[in-house]
DNA sequence: CGTGGCATTGAGACTTTTCAAAGGCTGTGG
DNA sequence: CCACAGCCTTTGAAAAGTCTCAATGCCACG
């Protein structure tokens, strides 16, 4: 495939708050990768030689604790960063949820594109300090929400991402379920709940209309019953 | 106080991993700020016009989520850095918990600092994916891991962040439980279990002894009983 | 030396988990 | 394109862990 053809196309689409310039010096420096459902991207202490920006489609990152326990601490969607961290090892896993594609890369061309472009770096730390700002909040549901509360938190956080009524999450109940600290069966059980109360409206496992935003933030605040 | 006299005392003592001569520059640029216990620092939706480091003493990081419940989302010592996301407005609140100095910068400041000094730039960026990498640590175990775990993670860390056996303890037990998710009396609890067991003593509220690593980094592994 | 806040301890209640079985999508192969 | 098999999801009941409420005890500070 030309290179053209992928400057005009990641113009648009990803890195949005980069000027043209930059963002067409950082895809120049990447190469595009294809990955599948359920690939997995790279595991939890492998050697951290590349990072990563998702161009297109969603994954999972995971930390496991012991046998059967893992922690997803963080779904990415198109144009989220990863392995950024000058660590020697990766610290967590990320496997796709959808057929993706990312820019994947190498350290050291990674390192000269901060060195050449000062915008880079400090885009690249706006990004790392706004997923700070994403993972205390999620500190904040893991730490203090009751199950119902996190589960009205996670649709409306999709559904503000998306900013469509109808969310598509492609993620399975396990994977929810990990991500907000419960059990499958929590999730699966709380979900029925909000149906039932006309509250959500489901299309298959992957599709799900908010019908009653008012009274999910309610929930998400801790406000509602 | 005479500006050398400043520099002579931070240069030894604080950032490392930044050059002399850029942590000359950086501490020039602050303005100095001594606390007590229980001060607060800023506070969650006021404007982010500065952002702080601490230099001596700690802190706590919180997030209020409703009447009665707040998560503690991370603690802070020496050399942490605080506010360093360009928000309009912090995203949660600062509360010393024992007698602390704080350097603080103008945001106008901190940005020329970065402009001027790309080391600092990367720095920062190293030192935010230095705290995201702790964060996901944290959500781990705030998802999986049960009370008895949780707070062996927490003895343990608090031992490793300090290189000796005795564990000097700025919080109380309401402020450890609000970092947990956990209930004040279960760390009560559970803390009273490990010294019942031998795994630990007290010496007062602040100090704690441990006697057992091996046992307690096997339950903060999930491996022990 | 008293007093108020913090910590400890106990008992009962509640949420959530675990274990188990049945039901329903999905996507794959014919 | 349809049907089937397997995995995912749903649902139920019992059990476990943790929380809440409440009272007592201790320590630090004035």
């Amino acid at each position: 495939m030309p290179v053209s053809s992928l400057n005009a196309e990641t113009r648009k689409t990803i890195l949005p708050g980069l000027s043209p310039e930059v963002e067409h010096a950082v895809c120049a420096a990447a190469e595009r990768q294809h990955l599948g459902r359920n690939d997995v991207l790279f595991r939890e202490g492998d050697p951290a030689d590349a990072c990563y920006i998702l161009k297109e489609g969603s994954a999972a990152i995971r930390k496991s604790f012991r046998a059967g326990r893992e922690q997803v601490v963080g779904f990415l969607f198109a144009g989220d960063i990863l392995g950024a961290a000058h660590l020697r090892q990766y610290a967590y896993s990320v496997r796709m949820l959808s057929p993706s594609e990312v820019l994947r890369f190498e350290r050291a061309a990674f390192d000269r594109l901060c060195d050449d472009h000062p915008e880079f770096g400090s885009w690249l730390l706006r990004m790392a300090c706004g997923e700070l700002a994403v993972a205390q909040d999620h500190m904040l549901l893991l730490g203090r929400k009751t199950a119902r509360e996190r589960i009205a938190s996670f649709l409306l956080n999709l559904d503000a991402r998306f900013k469509k009524q109808t969310v598509w999450m492609p993620m399975r109940r396990g994977e929810v379920a990990e991500y907000l600290g419960v059990s499958l069966e929590t999730v699966s059980r709380i979900m029925a709940e909000f149906i039932r109360n006309g509250f959500i409206r489901t299309d298959g496992r992957y599709v799900v209309h908010i019908l009653d935003r008012r009274t999910l933030s309610a929930l998400a605040e801790g406000i509602g019953d």
